[in-house]
DNA sequence: ATCGTAAAGGTCAGAAAAAGTCAAAGATAC
DNA sequence: GTATCTTTGACTTTTTCTGACCTTTACGAT
């Protein structure tokens, strides 16, 4: 087993331990596991992203840390299907179409909606570039649902 | 925790009990946390600025002060007003700062902070340039506030 | 009134403490 | 063999902390 898989399975641990929110620093785990500090950033997006259900936020600086949060299984089961199913592009019709079928489904509330159409809308992303604003128009919208539903 | 947290933590918690303005001295301050008294300006500068809701005014010399307001006003003016303040830039920090506050201050509810903080999330605006990633944000951050009026 | 001094608070730049990025080198799997 | 996944490290960016030096104000002494 490398070394990435040794850091994972230690954080899934820690998780189950600490209830599902971990915070931790970086330089910490890196040390623990004999390696250099970039390592993991890459046990983070490969292992914790948010297709597979996980929460990463960090703050630089003094004081910095790294915290995982692991979605409830509920909502894990309701939402990974869609976050699956996007993908990594998504298009503003299609978008709309999404949060329109989740609100038919019950799973979300027609303001959260609204909102996460207007995040995602053209005149949102209007600067970035149309070859990549598909691309983030869906990050946006599995960070929204991850987090926000 | 570091100083600056828990320095802004006292004040925080100092302006329920006084229900809005506070008093303080500087020099005293900084003693009381073990620090240097520019500390306390840091706090200050990052932690109660304007933007995120306070009035901070001083007085040097002998019997000098601090004094720590936190600004109400109602809601839609609120929004607006944080509207146009943004501009055509906002990083991450200042966008979660903004969310924060205007939850306190009861503008906004908390699902929809989360639900703006996650969609102007550095994840979420990854594979946006660098260059443009706090326009964008910007306009994300306007876009939602506008649908949330 | 004026001046001097002590008692505040302000500024700024640099050091220190984190975490992030990216590309290249090394492994592994097929 | 080659494509994909790991590992590493040099370099960057962000945030916090500290200290040396500056400005403003109050209060007495003259």
């Amino acid at each position: 087993m490398g070394i990435t898989d040794m850091i994972a399975s230690f954080i899934l641990d820690s998780l189950d331990e600490a209830d599902g929110v971990l915070e931790l620093q970086r330089s910490d785990l890196a040390q623990r596991f004999n390696c250099v500090p970039s390592q993991i950033n890459y046990v983070m997006s490969t292992r914790f992203s948010p297709e597979r259900g996980y929460i990463v936020e960090s703050r630089r600086g003094g004081g910095g840390y790294i915290r995982i949060s692991r979605v409830q299984v509920d909502r894990e089961t309701l939402l990974m299907h869609v976050i699956n199913a996007i993908g990594s592009a998504l298009d503003e019709t299609s978008a709309r179409a999404i949060a329109q079928n989740l609100v038919n489904s019950g799973a979300l509330d027609s303001n959260t909606a609204r909102l996460l159409t207007a995040a995602t809308s053209h005149r949102a992303l209007i600067k970035v570039s149309p070859a990549l604003r598909d691309t983030v128009r869906a990050d946006i919208f599995k960070q929204v649902l991850l987090y926000a539903v």
